[in-house]
Parts: C-alpha cells; sequence; structure tokens
DNA sequence: CGAAACCGTGATATCACGGTTTCGGTGCGATATT
C-alpha cells in the first residue's frame, strides 16, 4: 500500500532521476499525485507552466504505458524527439499516426509491447479505428493523457469530429485513468471537456490564469489607418519581437508585406501554407530571426518561447477563451510584455461568419435516415445525399452529439441501435446546433464587452474564467490611466473613496440563480451596473443589476 | 456581414462608377499524381 508522503516523494525522485529536475514547479505536484492515485483529472495551466511533465513523471512510475492523444502532429513531433533525446526506454516514445506507415505503425506497438516504449503518441482520428482500438486496448494503458483538451470543445463540432467521440473511444482502449490538459478554459469548456471525455469526479485544478507581467491595452480604431498608426506605434517603442492575430490568411499575407514594406521584419504564417513552409518560418521565429510574425489562429499551438514581448491583435478573437491562450503566449520568461487589442467594430462580422447559420433540419432528417440503413463510408453518404465534404461531417458532428452515428470498423458510420428515429434525432440536432451557435454568439459579446470595458481588464478577464477577483489587476491600460468617466471601482488601496459597495452585489459571485426564460446560470461578476450571468442554454449575458433588482428577474437557484 | 474581385456600362479611347458575385479559420487522413 502506497502511503500519500511516500507517493510525493516517490514522483520528485522519478522526476529528478529520469528528467533530471530538483525541483517541481507550482501547481505539478498535485495533479501528478491524483495521476498516481488513478484518478481523472483536468488541469487548466498556462503552456510554458510544465504541462506535459505531468503525465511524463506519472508515466515512469505507473505499472503499464501512457496514451497521449494530441492534436497536432508537428506538435507531438517535438514533444517526441523532447523525450527520445534522453535516450532511456523508460521515457521512449512512438507514436501511431497517418505519417506512419502500416508497418511503422506495428513497429510501435511492438516496442511499447516489449518494453522499448513508454509513450504512445497519437490522435483521436486512428482511435476512431476498431482495430487500432484492439491492439492498444491489448496494450493495457496506465494512463490517458489528453493534451490540448480544449480542442474537443472548441474543434469537435465543426471540423475535427473524431474529439467529440474520444471519450467513448478511451473507453474502447479499457478506460484508463484520464488526464486532460489545456492552457485555457473557462467554465462552460471545463464542463464541456469532463463530460466529452466521460472524466469522473474531477475539480477542475487551476493555475497561472493571472499574468501580472502581462500589460492589457485595447484601442478601439475607426478605421485601418488609426489601425496601422496605433500597430507600428508599438513596433516603434518595443525593440522585442512578437506575434499579430489576424482574422483571414489573404490578411496575414497583406498585413506582413506592408510591414516589411515599411521597413519592419515581418512575416506571415497561416494554415494554407506547405507543411514546409510553415515549419520553416515557425522555426526562423523561434530562432528569432523574425522580429514580427503576422498570423492567423493557426499559429500558435505548442509555441514556447519565452521571449515574445508582446501579442497584438488586428481583429476582434472569437472569444475570450482564443484571447487569452493568443496573448498568454507573451512574456514567458516573466519579464514585461504587452498585449494589445486593436480592434473595429467591423471584425465582428467574419466571427459571426465563421458561427455558421441556420441548420437546415430536412439535410439531417436525410441524413439520418441513410444512416439508418446501414453502415456506410463518408464518400458513400456524400454520394446519396448530395451533402460537400465539409457539411457532411458537420452534420455527422451534430448527430454524433445526439447518438446518432457510431463508428464501425476503420471508417464507417451508421445509426446505433440505441439512435432515436430520423426526424427525431434532426429535431434534436438542430436544437443542439442552435444552442451551440447562441453560446457561441455569446462568447463574441463577451470578447466586445472586454473591449469596451472602462474597468479592470483583468478582473473581467478573470471573471470570465471563473475567478473572482477582489482587487483590480494593475497591469492594464484601464488601471493605469482609469477613464475621466470611469466608474467607482473598488480601489487597490483604501485611498479611494470606495463608499459604493461594488455596484451592490445581489448574488454572490459564484452562486447559482434562475431566470424565466434563459433558465439557471451562474454569477461571474459585477462591473459597474452591471452583472455577467452564465446560463447553461444560452450563454454569457450581461445584465443591469437596476433592472434585475427591480423587476426581479433573477431568483436564487 | 463586408471587403474585394469581377463585370458591364457609359462616355470616351482610359477610367470611373455601380451592380453582382465570391470568399472568409482551425487539421486530421486518404487518395491521386509525380
Amino acid at each position: 500500500m502506497i502511503t500519500l508522503p511516500l507517493l510525493s516523494s516517490r514522483i520528485k525522485r522519478a522526476a529528478k532521476k529520469h528528467f533530471g529536475w530538483r525541483t517541481l514547479r507550482p501547481g505539478q505536484l498535485a495533479p501528478m499525485k491524483t495521476v498516481m492515485k488513478r484518478r481523472d483529472a483536468l488541469v487548466v495551466m498556462p503552456t510554458g507552466g510544465g504541462k506535459s511533465a505531468l503525465y511524463q513523471v506519472p508515466g515512469t512510475l505507473l505499472p503499464g504505458p501512457t496514451v497521449v492523444i494530441s492534436p497536432l502532429l508537428a506538435l507531438q513531433q517535438d514533444q517526441i524527439a523532447a523525450l527520445n533525446e534522453y535516450g532511456t526506454p523508460a521515457l521512449r516514445a512512438v507514436r501511431i499516426s497517418s505519417a506512419e506507415t502500416p508497418n511503422q505503425k506495428a513497429e510501435a506497438l511492438e516496442a511499447i509491447r516489449n518494453g522499448e516504449a513508454r509513450f504512445l503518441f497519437t490522435t483521436p482520428e486512428q482511435l476512431a479505428s476498431e482495430p487500432m482500438q484492439v491492439e492498444i486496448r491489448a496494450l493495457r494503458p496506465a494512463l490517458v493523457a489528453v493534451d490540448e483538451a480544449h480542442c474537443i470543445s472548441a474543434w469537435g463540432p465543426d471540423f475535427r469530429p473524431d474529439f467529440l467521440a474520444l471519450g467513448h473511444l478511451i473507453r474502447a482502449i479499457g478506460r484508463p485513468p484520464v488526464l486532460a490538459l489545456t492552457a485555457t478554459a473557462s467554465p462552460p469548456v471545463r464542463d464541456d471537456i469532463i463530460k466529452r471525455l466521460g472524466l469522473r469526479e474531477v475539480k477542475p485544478m487551476i493555475s497561472g490564469l493571472d499574468r501580472s507581467n502581462l500589460f492589457l491595452e485595447v484601442a478601439y480604431c475607426p478605421d485601418e489607418n488609426y489601425r496601422w498608426r496605433r500597430l507600428t506605434a508599438l513596433l516603434d517603442e518595443d525593440e522585442g519581437l512578437g506575434i499579430v492575430y489576424v482574422a483571414t490568411r489573404r490578411a496575414a499575407e497583406e498585413l506582413a508585406e506592408k510591414l516589411t514594406d515599411a521597413g519592419y521584419e515581418a512575416a506571415y504564417y497561416h494554415g494554407g501554407m506547405s507543411g514546409g513552409m510553415r515549419e520553416e518560418r515557425h522555426e526562423a521565429f523561434l530562432a528569432d530571426k523574425v522580429q514580427v510574425m503576422v498570423a492567423t489562429s493557426a499559429f500558435g499551438m505548442g509555441i514556447d518561447k519565452p521571449n515574445i514581448r508582446w501579442v497584438a491583435h488586428v481583429a476582434l478573437p472569437d472569444s475570450p477563451d482564443s484571447y487569452f491562450q493568443e496573448i498568454g503566449r507573451a512574456g514567458r520568461d516573466g519579464a514585461p510584455a504587452r498585449a494589445l487589442l486593436l480592434w473595429r467594430a467591423e471584425d465582428e462580422n467574419i466571427q459571426r461568419y465563421f458561427t455558421g447559420g441556420a441548420v437546415d433540419e430536412k439535410e439531417v432528417r436525410d441524413l439520418a435516415a441513410v444512416l439508418r440503413t446501414g453502415a456506410h463510408t463518408k464518400a458513400e453518404l456524400r454520394e446519396k445525399t448530395g451533402l460537400g465534404t465539409r457539411k457532411l461531417g458537420q452534420l455527422l458532428a451534430l448527430l454524433e452529439q445526439v447518438d446518432s452515428v457510431a463508428t464501425i470498423g476503420t471508417t464507417k458510420v451508421l445509426a446505433p441501435n440505441y439512435a432515436p428515429p430520423a426526424a427525431e434525432a434532426a429535431k434534436l440536432a438542430v436544437a443542439e446546433a442552435e444552442r451551440q451557435q447562441t453560446v457561441q454568439r455569446s462568447r463574441i459579446d463577451m470578447m466586445r464587452a472586454f473591449a469596451q470595458t472602462r474597468s479592470c481588464r483583468g478582473q473581467i478577464l478573470l471573471a470570465y474564467f471563473g475567478e473572482h477577483a477582489p482587487e483590480p489587476c494593475g497591469h492594464c491600460d484601464n488601471c493605469l490611466n482609469p477613464p475621466a468617466d470611469a466608474p467607482v471601482s473598488p480601489a487597490p488601496s483604501a485611498a479611494a473613496t470606495a463608499d459604493e459597495p461594488a455596484a451592490a452585489e445581489l448574488f454572490p459571485v459564484h452562486s447559482t440563480v434562475l431566470h424565466q426564460e434563459w433558465g439557471t446560470g451562474m454569477v461571474l461578476g459585477y462591473e459597474e451596473d452591471k452583472m455577467t450571468v452564465l446560463f447553461d442554454t444560452v450563454g454569457y449575458k450581461t445584465l443591469s443589476v437596476t433592472v434585475v433588482s427591480k423587476r426581479s428577474l433573477l431568483t436564487p437557484g
């Protein structure tokens, strides 16, 4: 029987023996202990906080191999190379993905089987194959680590449907304990991860959300000219290198060119470039050879570079989740760094477009009906329904979420016997799509609210992530230079006259409330006369405290 | 939704204007071609 103090020292010894780490970083030991106790865990920790170690160290001690599920092959490549650099079988990693031939896959499985390797990296798409499930299950994995777990929520419904089925897939390989890792996750995203992975008895373990060396600034830009001037002003003030996020590939190329013409060392990066080119640019940035990287959201995951001095947005991100993750790449070394949001009202349009339009109930019904007639490949489904690849994928993802799709064999899908009738499945799917879009629109609303606020931005961001910060952050534009007509916000020191009790908090932060129309929600925070509530079905809503109070719109839940 | 490309018209021989169409992010994996 293992006692707890012994557990801690075993972990520390393994960290020292295999990795040469004399100490663990804050927030690392507790999740490692949870993993060693064979329990599920969800850990939210900024990149650079040492998330990989959370499965790597226990992985050397557990009585079976660790399966690491991660969304990007390029990222896996780096992690595998890093592990194999140690040159010890206890840390050796292999991979199963589309980049491996059948022979290489077999070798990878064999290496795990005979103990030459401990870590098996793979993708949700590989796990969707039943023969692969059988092979991996036979390895008796002792732990499944899901890296960048927010992809379940962010990518699953949209274009990586196999992420939605991860919970089922993990069950199919024997359901070892699951460790879910991500750098950012607001409460609804955490809930989604827990639900989709089927995590049991987890309390999210969260650390490092308050990045006090990051200075948060926002500027509203009436036109592109003004935005350009603010951006170049930042580049002129700051000697260091950084990332400019834009909304489209074309914008990335055009802005990079404009910056180059103006004498800045700029390059662009987006998902439409060839793999080789992307790698090249990525390497150049890591090697300090690019001062300004103008990029779409494709640039980011896995970038663990300590000396990024600023991140600018020439766009309005689709959510505070994305925003936080993107700015979080600056200042990893702990030295001061800047996050500058340059937004225009027009920026919202493209995000609304990406949110997607109404789903055609008839199309879903027809698809659901075909699925009930037996197993089909996706090509067959396209043939029979006349849907395009992308549309088909989205509808399948929706049906998957209402238990109307199952994968059989390697590539075929069909309606499982527990699936509702086609008409009902279609109704459920349309309702689910609407719910997701409503929530997504509310996230855009929250992003705009963050951009427009006159009070502390750090507080608002933390509130969005479900953290209550009683004091203003002291590292945002509004804290440094309060707008002339700024509200009476809770002052950092007793000097200010904070006689107004912080917008008379009707309901405690984090308490549950009930709204007649919107159902139950959680109070996230107060700001001026407004309160923000996260509702289960309609997402984030900002309400007037006065109106809520006068009309008794909310009751304790 | 809105920016930009496209396209036709008009008054003149190059462009100006207005209407219409198209496109827009994130990546796995399988397939076809060198």
